[in-house]
DNA sequence: GCTTGCCTTGACGTTTACGTAAGAGGTATA
DNA sequence: TATACCTCTTACGTAAACGTCAAGGCAAGC
């Protein structure tokens, strides 16, 4: 069955807010110095607090601690947004990571600098290319999709899907907004 | 260290040309009909016959046989493309396996055809949020560039790499054609 | 004081996508 | 005829990215 990446466990039972309403009210929201439990970062990015224990393993992430609990910066959400990018974009942690490291790079060693520079200047013509890749593969599927069409318009024309009508439900479910009817019928 | 998705063993050493002359001269390389061995789709595609048997073995490949060996058609050589442009766009080999099939569901079956449907439009809306996290990922990455190069030009404009020559240098070698001296200056 | 719930650190298990060796057979070349 | 080189199957090994217990600590609430 065909799935989008759902994670197995989902850690978006309570929301952010609740959190913080239990644990966090010493801090102001909109204060960047603001800092996140494991839990509220696992809440909002819908990712399993194995997974942050993970990337602190491969020094992806290092949290500061209140005695043994991890206490997460607004800079290391802000990376964890990057890894979760990187991931989805195709980038391996280790791959990642150098990234990271890369803008870290603050001892200003020229050569280093220069290296960095010519990395990403690989990466960004790497996911060009991949950017190609995307644009082949949804020309395919869009093919496949007007072969299923006529095939259907031919036979049985009250089995076609309307397309916008099921695109604006996809989106909503794609935001993790709705659990509409139609998502049951997705089987 | 940083490299490009460069399979552990390249099986390039001959090229599909070489092979031809010696294993398919009662073939007319311009007939649709034409057929490989597994080592020239290898060749072509830079792909180990491992990989090739795998996909057998999961289903997303059925090569005809000549005794023991592996008879590829024209067909075969072109599910393998999208094999591998799904694989480069991160669809799991099961996640292509079902798309292919979806592609090949000749019964007919309006109801199977639907839902094929359904899950084709599925994976191009995917598919649009994975490039819109792809202009993401470049847009960081060239902000980083900017960065350094300011970097750069303030302390050692001359480790400044030239972006134009490079650019072209690491086309071409994208494309596999040369192997140019800069390339060994990237380490 | 006890349960509940979240946190911690191991440590072993799992899936994906092959790699790698072992052993055997077919064919072309020296 | 020997050698090299391809092919096959079987089978165990592996790296990445976590999942899944297990065992224990700390705090809040009843």
């Amino acid at each position: 069955m065909i799935e989008f990446s759902r994670p197995p466990q989902s850690y978006a039972s309570r929301t952010a807010e609740q959190r913080a309403n239990t644990e966090g009210r010493r801090f102001d929201l909109r204060r960047p110095e603001r800092s996140f439990t494991i839990r509220q970062l696992c809440v909002e990015f819908d990712v399993t607090p194995r997974a942050l224990r993970f990337y602190e393993d491969k020094g992806l992430l290092f949290p500061a601690r209140d005695g043994m609990n991890r206490v997460y910066s607004t800079r290391d959400r802000a990376r964890l947004q990057l890894i979760l990018r990187g991931k989805r974009v195709g980038f391996s942690l280790s791959e990642i990571r150098e990234i990271l490291d890369l803008y870290d790079e603050k001892d200003g060693g020229a050569v280093q600098a220069s290296r960095s520079l010519k990395k990403f200047r690989e990466r960004i013509e790497a996911l060009r290319q991949q950017r190609e890749d995307i644009d082949g593969a949804i020309q395919n599927l869009e093919e496949g999709c007007i072969r299923l069409e006529r095939q259907l318009t031919e036979s049985r024309p009250d089995l076609l899907p309307k397309a916008e009508a099921y695109d604006s439900v996809l989106r909503a479910r794609l935001d993790g907004q709705v659990d509409s009817p139609l998502t049951a019928l997705a089987e």
